[in-house]
DNA sequence: CAAAGCCTTAAGCTTTCTTTAAGCTTCAGA
DNA sequence: TCTGAAGCTTAAAGAAAGCTTAAGGCTTTG
């Protein structure tokens, strides 16, 4: 999972990225309201975290204007105690929950999990397509170990199916908006990918699309 | 979506275009108002953005030009923040939308994607005509795969059922009006695609039109 | 602190798509 | 019915995109 994180405080934004990282879940931080809007029409967060009180434009600014553009993103909403009444806007404006301010991240974890429909940390979960059947929590495919980032583009391959991914938009929900990475990583993980496939002798294979993208198919 | 930008800032236009690239939206560039007038006549354009300060001919000399000979391709003008007046100017003129130097180019593709319905998230990924069903998102015609080319193609003639696409209209709007393309490019695509209609076994048809172009209809 | 594992980088190779061109067919008007 | 223009079809050359591999570097772990 990826998450988008807008907040103005430093050191708490530090924190709280911190945890979250070791929850496995990925963000990128945008410290003003401007960054965030700019940031927050991309496709590849599962969800956007918006603190209210931001400089530039405000989270309740930010909110309206993606919902207007019709981008579907769940929003969590952080509100300081005083702003109660904001709490309330925030949520018949469209967001999809919201926390006081301070919170705890534990509950920050939970409630991007819920809104995930993600299991929470340490259960066995697996998803399927085909004969594969990922692993997320030790990371094997169909038994056989998978690196990190091998792991993480076949789960959006396979909770895609039928939709072919870029390679723009794997790079950006897999190695972050802001990493310079090239389209070439994406063919290398491709191959390793292929790979472990054949050695576990799936009935399924990574079809390219020129210029398109990836996508799981079934061999005939 | 293939725009026509005009603006006399190269530095400028080179990032813009390269962002709207990224976001699949095909662009042609004109550096004076001059090339602009000339080049937005042409019907290939699904939006027009016009800088308002250029060489020769400004923005709203363009705008009442082309609103006067009766071409409604919607229009973004573009002012310098100084230009308030020249903004009302616009819009009442016949402008679809403005946006203030300088503007993010996210801003415009959001505004782009608005003025042509489209949503920036999951776009429309199946269009049908009569039994044939182009899925654009994994680029296939009743399952069968197509080139970049073949697809771009079939979608226009989908999207216009019963109107003769000039091969001229074709090769603008998908080789771009700049490049050099030959009318025999469309002959051939055309004789690919009659052959993949064919081996889906589709009811439907291309008919070539002499001298007009070319249009699906249903075989008899 | 060394080893192992993973990620990044780059180069050369392969595949696929597009362009080009030539010869053929169809059509409309004289 | 003849003729030139328009359109069709193919195959091969060329360009672009994608694949694979291996080496080097970074991080993590024992």
């Amino acid at each position: 999972m990826r998450i988008l994180y807008v907040e103005d405080e430093k050191y708490l934004a530090d924190a709280v990225i911190h945890m979250l990282k070791k929850a496995d879940i990925a963000v990128d931080w945008a410290d003003d309201g401007e960054k965030g809007l700019d940031m927050s029409v991309s496709p590849i967060y599962d969800a956007i975290v918006l603190d209210i009180m931001l400089p530039k434009l405000s989270g309740l600014d930010i909110l309206k204007a993606i919902r207007d553009r019709g981008i579907k993103t769940p929003v969590i909403m952080l509100s300081a105690l005083a702003e109660v009444e904001d709490k309330i806007k925030g949520l018949t404006m469209g967001a999809d929950d919201y926390l006081s301010k301070p919170f705890k991240t534990s509950e920050l974890i939970a409630r991007l999990n819920a809104l995930n429909r993600r299991a929470p940390l340490q259960e066995e979960t697996e998803i399927h397509f085909e004969d594969l059947c990922l692993n997320t929590s030790n990371r094997t495919l169909n038994g056989i170990p998978l690196t990190e980032k091998e792991a993480d583009i076949l789960e959006v391959l396979i909770k895609n199916p039928g939709i072919a991914q870029k390679k723009e938009y794997l790079l950006a929900k897999i190695w972050g908006s802001e990493s310079i990475a090239e389209e070439n990583y994406v063919e290398v993980y491709m191959s390793y990918l292929r790979k472990k496939m054949k050695t576990i002798k799936s009935r399924c294979s990574i079809k390219t699309i020129r210029n398109l993208g990836y996508k799981l198919v079934t061999k005939d």
